[in-house]
RNA sequence: CGCGGAGUGGAGCAGCUGGUAGCUCGUCGGGCUCAUAACCCGAAGGUCGUUGGUUCAAGUCCAGCCUCCGCAA
């Protein structure tokens, strides 16, 4: 099939590499422009243009789609389909009238649960055990489109986000091109989205990665690690000093008031909402690299009994 | 030149107003103990990131460089 691809970050550089090595021939890619990246705002290009830059294939990055161009240049292209990957842009409803098979985006979520930027994130931090990806034809709505193929997967108990990216970016690969190749033979029906059930995963802002114990479960907390694993990545705040969250562990219930430190000798335990305590096993101290609990309290001792607070 | 923190024995940290390094953990040896990751005694181990400067004297002050990290993006 002839195609465009739309996508920016790694996650979706596994994506394209499949489509190329289905066979298919990939006119044109479109992703972000080039961001000013890292501490000294280096301006770098978004991995899914260095992949089709490697492969010769034309990139664009346009601001916007909506001033008629990126139109134009796709109807020029003439693509049978459109595969749209974590591009992060809204495609306009001229923009996916143009290809014959409509405009195909993979989202890292069973839908229509987690409809929305961080679908991957959200399910670890609110629990979920089973997730997946799926397939969709795309409409004017934020992830509301058909859905035309799926594929599920469990999510591991001690699984981050950052490790489950990586597996649903292979997945979302295999996913897509087995729905070109369906759409192709023709032998998929679009399903409608159930309304009832749809929910939405917001983007992720730091301070919600923030671990208030006083209000939180252990469970709650040890999810919320994981999923905000590696960026924003879970905190606190001691002394002032921001410390990030790496690795916890749920420990055995405590009656001491939430927030309280009830460890801090050979590990460093805290406990939480309604009775629960949360072991905090890999730590990274402002300033300093990751290092494990018992490190850090070798060098920065806290008292049993402080209570860790908003401050 | 976006803001800021940091580089000290194996690990994490102290070391204020300059006079040759200390804490916690670990390691090794010994002791106690039914036993121990617990306790007691003792020991080893540091060119204090790098280069140059100030000084009678610098980990401690000044300048440059390298590396790491937090914020921001």
């Amino acid at each position: 099939m002839k195609l465009v691809f739309m996508g920016t970050p790694d996650y979706a550089v596994n994506t394209l590499e499949a489509l190329i090595s289905a066979g298919h021939n990939v006119a044109a890619v479109f992703a972000q422009p080039d961001k000013p990246v890292g501490r000294k705002h280096i301006i770098t290009p978004p991995p899914v243009k260095v992949c089709a830059e490697n492969h010769g294939i034309a990139v664009y990055q346009p601001n916007t789609l909506r001033d008629g161009k990126a139109e134009e240049i796709l109807k020029e292209i003439a693509p049978d389909a459109i595969v749209v990957v974590a591009y992060g842009k809204i495609l306009p409803k001229e923009i996916l009238n143009i290809p014959k098979y409509g405009c195909v985006n993979g989202h890292a979520s069973l839908l229509p649960k987690y409809r929305g930027a961080s679908p991957i994130q959200w399910c670890i931090v609110c629990g979920e055990t089973e997730t997946g990806v799926t397939a969709m034809k795309m409409d004017e709505g934020m992830d509301t489109g058909d859905i035309l193929k799926t594929a599920k997967t469990e999510i591991g108990d001690e699984e981050t986000a950052e490790e489950l990216f990586d597996r649903l970016s292979g997945l979302t690969a295999e996913l897509l091109v087995n729905t070109l190749s369906d759409l192709e033979k023709g032998n998929i029906t679009p399903k409608k989205q159930d309304e009832e059930k749809a929910s939405y995963a917001p983007i992720i802002k730091k301070e919600m990665a923030f671990l208030d114990f006083k209000n939180m479960t252990a469970t709650e907390i040890h999810n919320a690690v994981r999923g905000y694993y590696s960026w924003p990545c879970a905190y606190f705040f001691l002394e002032n000093k921001r410390i990030k969250v790496i690795k916890a562990a749920v420990a055995d219930n405590t009656n001491a008031k939430a927030g309280t430190v009830i460890k801090s000798t050979d590990s460093l335990v805290i406990a939480c909402k309604d009775g629960t305590a949360i072991e905090l096993v890999t730590v990274q101290p402002e300033g300093s690299k990751p290092m494990s609990a018992k490190q850090m309290l070798c060098g920065r001792p806290i008292a049993v009994g402080t209570v860790i607070g908003c401050e």
